[in-house]
DNA sequence: TGAATTATTGGAAGCGCTTCCACAAAGATA
DNA sequence: TATCTTTGTGGAAGCGCTTCCAATAATTCA
């Protein structure tokens, strides 16, 4: 049915050999042969046979994608850049989005498969510990972004030094009685920017009180969803009486901070004026709803990932490197620092990246 | 260094075909052999070598997805469904995301290397002809979403129908003077837009006037964004004097009808006392920026593409179908309907859908 | 001019699997 | 008991390519 080269080779009088060699570049084969053979290539409009190059080469020049269930802006914009960097490099992406935990496991396990991918990029989520020794075993390079590995390249976001910013900036205005509005503490970035949360209030000399940090219920992605926020919020309004009024909430996510904005609006509570927030991503709603934010580089995250696998594709050896990103402070709206100073969506801090290897485990 | 089934063969004692023929569950295996055989694969972790094995059997299990840059709560909602439906029948999906016209055919020429996947979908672009050949002549099943060829399978969103209802909305709250906010009438979308709301305008007994439509530059997307919208909400609203006062606009998408918001809210015309909207899409912002507009059914859509796909691949001869999607109104704010009724974000019109053959070309 | 390189070329081997055909063993039928 | 089925099994062939190695032709060097 398809043209092979051994067609080829027939019809333009040489040997399938060479007929690779004219196809895919090499050198030693003289120009008019190669001219000759890509010439009845395209007459008869061959086509190589992917699995075959694959299968003969041992490359597939495709990597696999493991991303939690994507209907989040966060997700759609760092896979644009790893997409970006995956067409410059000619790599392929299979996309497995996992909306169900047990199929972490078997997307991890069919990118084990021999001869799948070349390689695999993991995304905000926890890798078993079974699967990193059996990526170890079988060589199968992995880059972790948004999550970590002794073993691994990963990629990460400065979670305690953004809340540290995000807090310090709340300080700047003048506030004293500040919350916090989390995810669980079961999870990493919660408890990190719970940390950065603290150092803040700590460092300038105020008393961390835990009474002032309001975790919603986890329910769906942990907490980090619009529900839990509104219910927060609504819980902070609601006991927020007395001489240490809160004046101002620290939210460990934009969707959350999306909730809470709906609740303040139910409770008839003026925002910035009442209550000054500041949220967490700078997902697209962010800008709509005028939410100040810290902003994770997103795009940038995703190109640096896929440039990250390319690389230890051709290294395997190297050791482990870990990549923070500390993620931008996006004054707008809901601070209140515009009724101060009118400045609108700009952000205070330059992005900044820090490289450090990592002992291999 | 991977383990074979010549591995597995030597092992448990038996032939390569035996071993083969128990790892796939063929019939015709004595049970005690099939057991010995996949203890024996257990033992030394046999994984199949998936490219040998999409060369031997000429199969992938692959499809790819060609898509527009997929920036949009739009397509990430269709690929959710095109993805579950996907790991529910085993296949693996290549992501080909578009962001130069230029990579279209560069993508279709890939999908069409023999052996590199088994089917494609291609969403909301229009098919290059000398492709539609391509895939017709290799017989490669091909479905398109929100886009029409008749020779392949199609899945689209009945658009005129859709902003007829739209407009039929803003008719039955009393609204007489209505104007339309669309994108450049290149697109099938636009113009079928277009027509739906002069349709309605015309059963209502009223005189469509060329002048109350607004095209916005069309810049990115065809003028499907946000700036588009901001910018025709602005001259609308400038060139808004006199007796003849336009009191309500249908927007041809809600990011145009975002960017017409914030315009309306910088010209302090109040909405939807001075101005009611209904966009057309309901992405992920509309609900918070409190939008009636035309809902599609996104996720069904992904859903029902990867189906048909499925089935092409079965059935190659089967005649090409198109199925349409009618838009669901749903209601919210900015219509101004709940000034009368409040209803919040209820579909009016149940979700229909229609099926027909098309005579192959 | 002859020997030694160097530039090209042909094609066998092999990637790891599926599938088919041939054949043996075990029942079933007469 | 002899013959026909059925069931189970082994392994060759082949999927279409890349990559060697050996062989040949062209060129250079002394």
């Amino acid at each position: 049915m398809g043209v092979t080269i051994y067609d080829l080779a027939r019809e333009a009088g040489v040997g399938i050999g060479t007929v690779s060699r004219c196809l895919n570049g090499h050198p030693h084969v003289s120009p008019q042969t190669r001219a000759r053979v890509l010439a009845v290539a395209k007459r008869l409009s061959y086509q190589p046979h992917a699995q075959a190059q694959r299968l003969a080469s041992r490359r597939t020049n495709t990597i696999s994608v493991i991303i939690p269930s994507f209907t989040n802006y966060f997700f759609v914009q760092v896979l644009q850049g790893v997409q970006d960097q995956a067409a410059e490099v000619g790599v392929d992406l299979i996309l497995y989005s996992v909306s169900h935990p047990a199929q972490i496991e078997q997307y991890l396990g069919r990118s084990l498969h021999r001869g799948h991918v070349d390689g695999v990029l993991f995304f905000s989520m926890k890798l078993p510990e079974s699967y990193a020794a059996r990526f170890e075993q079988m060589h199968l390079p992995l880059v972790l972004v948004d999550a970590f590995h002794p073993s691994f390249d990963s990629i990460r976001v400065q979670n305690k030094e953004g809340s540290l910013a995000a807090t310090r900036h709340l300080l700047s205005l003048g506030h004293r009685a500040i919350a916090m509005i989390n995810a669980s503490l079961s999870t990493q970035p919660a408890q990190e920017r719970l940390a950065g949360y603290r150092m803040a209030l700590e460092e300038a000399g105020l008393v961390f009180r835990m009474d002032r940090v309001v975790i919603g219920e986890a329910g769906k992605n942990d907490g980090f969803n619009r529900e839990a926020g509104r219910e927060s919020m609504r819980r902070l309004i609601a006991g927020n009486t007395g001489a240490d009024r809160v004046t101002a909430v620290v939210i460990a996510s934009d969707v959350q901070a999306i909730g809470a904005l709906e609740a303040t609006r139910a409770a008839h509570v003026r925002v910035p004026e009442d209550f000054a927030l500041i949220g967490f991503d700078d997902i697209e709603l962010a800008q709509y709803a005028e939410l100040t934010t810290m902003r994770q580089p997103m795009y940038d995250m995703g190109q640096l990932a896929m440039e990250k696998l390319t690389k230890r594709m051709k290294e395997p050896g190297a050791p482990a490197t870990l990549t923070s990103f500390l993620p931008d402070l996006i004054v707008r709206r809901t601070c209140g620092a515009a009724l101060r100073a009118p400045v609108e969506g700009t952000a205070l801090s330059p992005q900044w990246e820090a490289e450090a290897s990592v002992p291999t485990a």
